[in-house]
DNA sequence: GCTAGTGATGTGTGATCACAGTTAGGGCCG
DNA sequence: CGGCCCTAACTGTGATCACACATCACTAGC
């Protein structure tokens, strides 16, 4: 047993299959937006593009169709579902009750540290934001960064999975919308909703702090509905 | 076009993969509790219990992985999860702030239909528990079809698959012990709490239905974590 | 007597093949 | 020139095979 001590600090190799990286992969496709809602997706052809074979794509698809953000048309065609404006209205109304008692949760349970990564995500964003020519990928990524520092912060683990699969759903329509048109960045909604959740998580005041993220959820809501791309009828 | 109208009154042939199947039938075996944390599943033995090939079993499985309400060991070995004592307390906590929050959502838009549906689904819930020797199984189904019933009050579809996918992994310690030790029902715990939620729904009181749905499931968690089956360790 | 190595068995994972069904396009007939 | 049909390519689903790995019982060695 001499090597005792050299073995204990051996790094655990981590053990990946190939159906897990797939299914990060094509989830980030879908969270970024660069799968609009409508796309086909072919197992055979993804499976090529990823250099594998179609089992760890049907894996992965077969997670996502589970998680609703794919779905098999009857017609047996794998896409990205179109969301009915009701249905994206419900969507978001779940969104902005769940996540802003998840926000409600951080502002009363933060830690130091968690405070800290929500007050550099929250600079990182606003650096970006007031930028020039803000780039559309880029602020969708700090966007998801902030928000998940703060569910983070909320000490419920289940609380914080359910909202990164309610993402899932929503990023096709409000990603592909930030990253179209990231002039809207220039409205100012989303650094101002961003101060005032830093803010009342900083005070410890939890209603403030999920009334923030509700009307962040709902002006990014009302602006894409108001540009009415969604369909009103279901098909 | 003469049989037109004949035409459009034909049901839609439903379309159900082995794989849908095979998911619903392992669904409910968790959410029945009759596999208890740790029981491990093999997919070969699963797939001829079933009838099927391994194909659809794993489909299945990834599913309920991918849900938690399966894992896969390092080991590679699928069993259902073993839940620390923190881990549980966590999802009680989880569930009482989602499921009080759709509970309080119904209070407040619940149709006559709706509210009717509570109300049968009460009763029949009553009616067993306050029989000579309730039978586990139909109480489980029975708990299941009220919180169901009020959930679906709520209006938002979202809200109701979120939780429907946290009693999947709940299901397997909650009524396990339900299941087990039905004669938990005698304390009367659960029935009380049940009509409280009929109550406040029947008279729009939504704060009340959350605070007697969080009740109902804080009874049920005080009472399982004070058995002591669950480690508090995490292995 | 106890540990370390070795074999058989069963595991999940991945690849490949077979099939029913759909879709799109080109050629034939009116 | 327009409409229909038929074929060929492609879709997801399911079965089967191949493989690396884990587990357990067993035996040979210290």
């Amino acid at each position: 047993m001499n090597s005792r001590t050299a073995l204990a600090e051996l790094p655990q190799i981590e053990r990946r299959t190939l159906s897990e990286t797939t299914y990060d992969a094509l989830s980030d496709l879908l969270a970024s937006g660069r799968l609009a809602p409508g796309d086909r997706l072919s197992l055979r052809q993804t499976a090529a593009a990823l250099g594998v074979s179609v089992m760890p794509v049907r894996e992965a698809v077969s997670r996502l169709v589970a998680d609703g953000a794919l779905e098999v048309a009857p017609n047996r065609a794998v896409r990205v579902p179109i969301m009915s404006a009701a249905g994206f209205r419900a969507l978001a109304e779940t969104r902005m009750a769940i996540e802003g008692m998840a926000a409600s949760r951080a502002a009363a349970q933060r830690s130091q540290g968690q405070l800290a990564a929500i007050r550099r995500a929250e600079a990182a964003f606003r650096l970006l934001a007031e930028s020039e020519r803000p780039d559309g990928a880029r602020a969708v990524a700090l966007n998801r960064d902030i928000h998940f520092a703060v569910y983070a912060a909320c000490g419920l683990d289940p609380l914080r999975e359910i909202i990164a699969r309610l993402w899932l759903k929503a990023g096709p329509i409000i990603n592909l919308d930030l990253r179209a048109h990231p002039a809207r960045l220039e409205r100012g909604s989303a650094v101002r909703r961003h101060a005032e959740v830093l803010a009342a998580i900083e005070a410890r005041n939890g209603p403030a702090a999920a009334a923030a993220i509700a009307a962040d959820i709902d002006d990014a809501a009302q602006f894409i509905l108001s540009r009415g791309g969604l369909r009103d009828e279901p098909s």
